[in-house]
DNA sequence: CGAATTATTATGTATATACATGTTCCTCCA
DNA sequence: TGGAGGAACATGTATATACATAATAATTCG
């Protein structure tokens, strides 16, 4: 990772043309020198030249268009990337003791509510959790999460009372898409009981609508205190860490 | 955009394969046919059948060892996109008209504290800009800036009265790494008063650190209302949209 | 029997080649 | 003059080939 150096012709010329457009020796605009031409430069075949632009092109790092050649992109939007670990490799990464209680346990019909938050548009039975995540003594995040049982059939025989369903989710549906939204909310009486902090504390809150392949899986709210908790995110040009 | 059918050999594969591992055919762990058997399987050559397992490499689905063969990823974190426009932006895709307001601009040497969110080591030069954005006739975002004179001397000669500090350095800097913090604060009595909320209400902070090429550029924080503004970050297993 | 050596295997990188495809530009003819 | 048609061009995709590299398996020898 540290990389001492990656001594490939590939990583040579790619991290060459990264450094001269990130530097702003290629601006934003700049047609770069064709296929052919690059080859001849760098004393490669074109094939090799033509990977590498298309690297970077995937990196959205240039733009591609045909007999006109390549251009240094325009920066459009940032876009960060957010890790979002478990909470519990969250809670040891600050070195404090984890441990999880299961709130409530709820199964039933999906109301209008239900339906909205997992965007289902037919009638649904649904498995309703509330959860608590301890940092030490203190609550770390209150978790209240919905599971589609139409998509995960196998959640009623789990009753969530020794590990969280985030982690019991993950070994069903592996691999799926999610949809986060963040944001800030004052402790309304219920949740400032729950995380015992003071009614009104600023609590940061992340809402996650997860999909697999069948369709909505879950929604999950997590709740933090505001002052123990932030999330980060960050953006590197050519993508890699 | 709407992909009506790439019908390239290559995208036939990937999209295959891709759809074998995220329906959970091919779970986490799961040992991949050989580059070779994969060429026969699709009737193409070993070049096209790697080039795809490569793009499915980099796309974080699968993991490669040589002579062991290509495993399906166990997907650790869940890695989400955060996009992050700029306020105008943001603001205008509300339907709100958009304006800003230069509050302070002072240019001073480098406190230990600037330095610190800066990451500088040694004495330097910054401009600190703290900047209003509403949205209609309420204060939309709070933005406070530090800017380091010394990779960004122009910033010397702007003023930033007419237009934020953001987009111009993103004409200075086009391409950077950045590093975001977001975090829940409830509203003291500066920021309520600035922001016209109330004392103590919620509020999102994202706080960004930026490096160019020569060093660090800016940093800046933004608070906002947390009951009117979200963000949002998306993740599809494959990466594109 | 066990350690060192060698062979095998699958991926990694690079090249030369071929043809397809989408643009641009130029030419030629009505 | 203007527009249809085609040549030129740059990228896109695919193949066959070659050799490098890393990890494992097999073999050899002290």
């Amino acid at each position: 990772m540290t990389n001492g150096k990656e001594a490939t012709l590939h990583h040579r010329i790619l991290s060459d043309i990264e450094g001269r457009i990130v530097s702003g020796e290629w601006p934003p605009g700049y047609r770069l020198p064709f296929e052919v031409d690059l080859a001849v430069q760098y004393g490669c075949s074109r094939m090799t030249a033509n990977k590498v632009l298309t690297h970077l092109a995937r990196a959205g790092l240039i733009e591609r268009r045909k007999k006109s050649g390549s251009f240094v992109a325009q920066p459009a939007t940032q876009a960060a990337v957010l890790e979002i670990h478990s909470i519990e490799a969250e809670v040891r990464s600050l070195k404090l003791p984890y441990s999880y209680r299961l709130e409530k346990r709820f199964q039933r019909e999906a109301s209008p509510i239900d339906r909205q938050h997992l965007e289902l548009s037919g009638a649904a039975s649904v498995l309703d959790l509330v959860c608590l995540h301890h940092a030490g003594e203190r609550p770390f995040c209150l978790e209240e999460r919905l599971i589609n049982l139409a998509t995960v059939p196998e959640a009623t025989g789990e009753d969530f009372s020794k590990s969280a369903p985030g982690t019991w989710l993950i070994s069903q549906i592996p691999w799926s898409t999610a949809e986060h939204r963040i944001y800030a909310l004052s402790a309304d009486a219920q949740v400032s009981k729950t995380l015992d902090i003071p009614r009104g504390a600023a609590c940061l809150v992340i809402e996650r609508r997860t999909w697999g392949s069948n369709g909505p899986v879950t929604f999950v709210r997590f709740t933090y205190p505001g002052d123990r908790h932030a999330l980060v995110a960050r953006f590197t040009p050519g993508g890699e860490s």
